[in-house]
RNA sequence: UGGGGUGUCGCCAAGUUGGUAAGGCACUGGAUUUUGAUUCCAGCAUUCCUAGGUUCGAGUCCUAGCACCCCAGCCA
C-alpha cells in the first residue's frame, strides 16, 4: 500500500517527518509503525498517548501497525499482563489484525545476530561481575576503561556464548556485550550488555532460554524483523538512537527504521509510572489495576471513561518533544464532551431528604414523562412515577440560603424536574439534635410537567425520586488519587503521602428512579445535576452499584465557594 | 564540570522559505435554558527563557548566557 502526505497538513512533528520520507521515496511510500508494550503491568493514559499516535500515524498513511510484546525479561513479565493488554488495545478502538507479535517469536533471530557480530569482532563474553562493571564503566565525566575480557578470541567468544545458552553457567556468571567504545561520552555505548544469563520460565517460550537478549540490541532487530519504517518511542530513549542504529549497522543485512522520539504524557493529581501504579497495588491502598481511581486504562473504563473520550483527549494534546504535564481538568473536560451527547439522562438522590407533599393523594402515582435527552428526542422518553412522599437532595434546601440560592427554602416556590412545582410550607427537626428530617410542602396541580400556564417565573428546578417507588443503590464518588499537583515533585517525599483520603466516598442510602432497575455493567447515565455515571463491573439487579465518572460544570459551587469564605 | 534534549498566555499547542503571535482547556462577561448542565456570543500574549547582534522587518537568523528534563540496570 502507497501512501501520501498529511492532506490537512501534518498534525505534529513526527507526521511531517513522515511526510518528508513520503516526498523522499524513502521505504517506497511504505509506513509501519507498532505499538511494543513490555508485559510488567497494565497500560495506563500514557501508553494511550502512543498507541493513539501509531495506530493514528498507520492509518493515516494506509499503513500498518503492529501490536509487539516487548518481552525480553521473564522476571517480571506474565501471561496476565499480556492478556489485559490485548483487552485494552481493542477496548480502546484499535485493530493489529493478524499483525501481533512477541519479541520471544524472535529470540532465534536475535542468537544468530549475536553469533554473527561476535564473528565480526563487535562482541564479545565478559566475566565482570555487576559492580565490576559499574566501576569500569566510568562516570557521566569520566571516561570508563576496557574490560579484561574485552581481547577474547573469536573462537573462545563462540564457544561461551554457546555454553551460556547451553545452561552451563549460573545467573550473573556471564554477559555477552557489544564492543564499541568505553570512552564514548555517551554511556550506552560503552560496551552495552546484549545478553544476561537468566534461569527463568518465560510465559511463551518457557525453559528454552535461560539467557536474554536486552531492550537495545532486541528492539532494534524486532522493529527490522518486522519492516517498520518509523519507531517511535518516548524522549529518555533518544540517547539510545546511536545504539539502535549501531546495532543494525554492524548486522547490516537488515532494513533500518528510523526511531523518533516524542514526550511521555504527564497528567496532575495522579502517577504515571508502572512501578509507582504497581505500588499502590501491591500495597492495597487501592483496589487493584482496575479502580476506578487509577489511570490505568482499565480503571479509567470502570469509572466510565470511553474509548472516544480517551481517543479525542490523545488527538488534543498534541504530540511534541516538550515534556508537559497536561491538567487533570482536560481529561474530565475531554469525557464531559463525549458523555454529554451519547448518554440518557436520569434522576438520582444521592443525599436523600424526604419530602412529604400534603395535598397530594396517599396512595395515587402520578407516572410523568420525561425525555432521556434535552436536545436530542431521538433517545426516547420514559415515566417517572410522583407520589405524596419524596426525596430531594440535601443541598437543594437551605434555611438560611444567600441570595443567590434559587432552589428550595421555606415559603418558596421550585420546580420538581418534569414534575410539578411545589412550595415549602414547614421545616421539621429532631427534637434533640435539631436536624432537618423531612420538610412538608404543597404541590399545585396546575402544573404538571413543570410548566407555570400562569406565566410566574420559577427560577430553580431540582431533581427527585418518589420515595414508593424509587430504587435503593451504592454510588461511589470519585475524586482525584492525590490531593497535590504533582505528587511526584519532591523526591524526599514519598508520593503515597499526597494520597487524596476523599477519593473515594461510598454512598449506600442513594435512591435511583426506577427505569434503571435493569442497567448492565458499564451502562453509562447523566444523573441530572449530578454528573455523569457508570454501572460497575460488578454491579447486580440486587445490589446496584454506581461508579461517578465526573461532576457535570458546576458554576454554583463557584459561587457558594466565594459565599463562604 | 561529559553527553543528549527542551524553553511561545495558568495548562496543552500552532507558528515549514524572516513580514508583523492559530486553536483547545481554564478564566471573565453576556444571551438562551424545566439540568446553576448543554448551546451561543464576546473578551483573554504589543509579546515568544534572558541579553546583545544582523535586518526596512526576527518567535523564526547569529552570538553569549540562563532554566528545566534524561543518561552511570546484567530494566524497558
Amino acid at each position: 500500500m502507497t501512501s501520501t502526505v498529511a492532506p490537512n497538513g501534518p498534525k505534529n512533528f513526527i507526521y511531517s517527518i513522515v511526510d518528508e520520507d513520503l516526498k523522499s521515496g524513502k521505504n517506497n511510500g511504505r509506513v509501519a509503525t507498532r505499538f511494543p508494550p513490555e508485559p510488567n503491568g497494565y497500560l495506563h493514559i500514557g501508553h494511550a498517548k502512543s498507541i493513539c499516535l501509531n495506530f493514528g500515524i498507520a492509518k493515516d498513511y494506509s499503513g500498518t501497525c503492529n501490536l509487539r510484546f516487548d518481552d525480553t525479561n521473564p522476571v517480571t513479565e506474565e501471561q496476565e499482563y499480556i492478556n489485559a493488554i490485548i483487552d485494552a488495545v481493542k477496548w480502546l478502538g484499535f485493530d493489529w489484525q493478524e499483525r501481533m507479535y512477541y519479541a520471544s517469536d524472535y529470540f532465534e533471530r536475535f542468537y544468530e545476530g549475536a553469533v554473527f557480530l561476535i564473528k565480526k569482532g563487535r562482541a564479545y563474553v565478559c566475566d565482570l561481575n555487576a559492580d565490576e562493571m559499574r566501576e569500569y564503566r566510568g562516570t557521566l565525566t569520566a571516561p570508563g576503561k576496557d574490560s579484561p575480557y574485552r581481547h577474547r578470541s573469536e573462537a573462545e567468544n563462540l564457544d561461551l556464548f554457546a555454553r551460556m545458552r547451553a545452561g552451563e553457567f549460573p545467573d550473573g556468571a556471564k554477559v555477552l556485550r557489544a564492543k564499541i567504545d568505553m570512552s564514548s561520552p555517551n554511556i550506552n555505548m560503552r560496551d552495552p550488555v546484549m545478553y544476561r544469563i537468566r534461569h527463568e520460565t518465560h510465559p511463551r517460550t518457557g525453559d528454552k532460554w535461560c539467557i536474554y537478549p536486552m531492550y537495545d540490541y532486541a528492539h532494534c532487530v524486532s522493529d527490522a524483523l518486522e519492516n517498520i519504517t518509523h519507531s517511535v518511542c518516548t524522549l529518555e530513549f533518544e540517547d539510545h538512537r546511536p545504539l539502535y542504529d549501531w546495532f543494525l549497522e554492524q548486522i547490516g543485512t537488515l532494513p533500518h527504521p528510523q526511531q523518533i522520539e516524542f514526550a511521555r504524557l504527564n497528567l496532575t493529581y495522579t502517577v504515571m509510572s508502572k512501578r509507582k501504579l504497581l505500588e499502590l497495588v501491591s500495597e492495597k491502598l487501592v483496589d487493584g489495576w482496575d479502580d476506578p481511581r487509577m489511570p490505568s486504562l482499565i480503571g479509567l473504563r470502570r469509572r466510565g471513561f470511553t474509548p472516544q473520550a480517551i481517543r479525542s483527549f490523545c488527538e488534543k494534546i498534541g504530540v511534541t518533544k516538550q515534556e508537559s504535564t497536561v491538567e487533570m481538568g482536560y481529561l474530565e473536560e475531554c469525557v464531559r464532551e463525549d458523555l454529554n451527547v451519547v448518554t440518557p439522562r436520569a434522576m438520582a438522590v444521592l443525599n436523600p431528604l424526604r419530602i412529604i407533599i400534603t395535598n397530594f393523594p396517599e396512595d395515587k402515582v402520578d407516572y410523568l414523562d420525561a425525555a432521556y435527552h434535552p436536545n436530542d428526542p431521538e433517545m426516547g422518553t420514559r415515566q417517572v412515577p410522583f407520589t405524596r412522599e419524596i426525596y430531594i437532595e440535601q443541598d437543594d434546601f437551605m434555611e438560611n440560603p444567600p441570595k443567590e440560592f434559587f432552589r428550595l427554602r421555606l415559603g418558596q416556590e421550585v420546580r420538581l424536574r418534569y414534575a410539578y412545582i411545589i412550595k415549602c410550607e414547614q421545616v421539621v427537626k429532631d427534637a434533640a439534635t435539631g436536624a432537618i428530617t423531612e420538610l412538608h410542602c404543597t404541590y399545585d396541580p396546575a402544573t404538571r410537567g413543570g410548566s407555570a400556564l400562569d406565566g410566574r417565573k420559577i427560577k430553580g428546578t431540582i431533581h427527585w425520586v418518589s420515595a414508593a417507588k424509587a430504587i435503593k443503590a451504592e454510588v461511589r464518588l470519585y475524586d482525584r488519587l492525590f490531593n497535590v499537583a504533582n505528587p511526584s515533585g519532591d523526591k524526599d517525599v514519598d508520593f503515597k503521602t499526597y494520597l487524596n483520603p476523599k477519593a473515594l466516598v461510598s454512598l449506600t442510602n442513594c435512591f435511583i428512579e426506577p427505569a434503571l432497575a435493569k442497567v448492565k455493567p458499564e451502562e453509562k447515565f447523566q444523573f441530572e445535576r449530578l454528573g455523569y455515571f457508570c454501572v460497575d463491573f460488578a454491579s447486580t439487579a440486587e445490589k446496584l452499584v454506581f461508579n461517578r465518572t465526573v461532576t457535570l460544570k458546576d458554576s454554583w459551587a463557584k459561587t457558594r465557594k466565594q459565599h463562604e469564605s
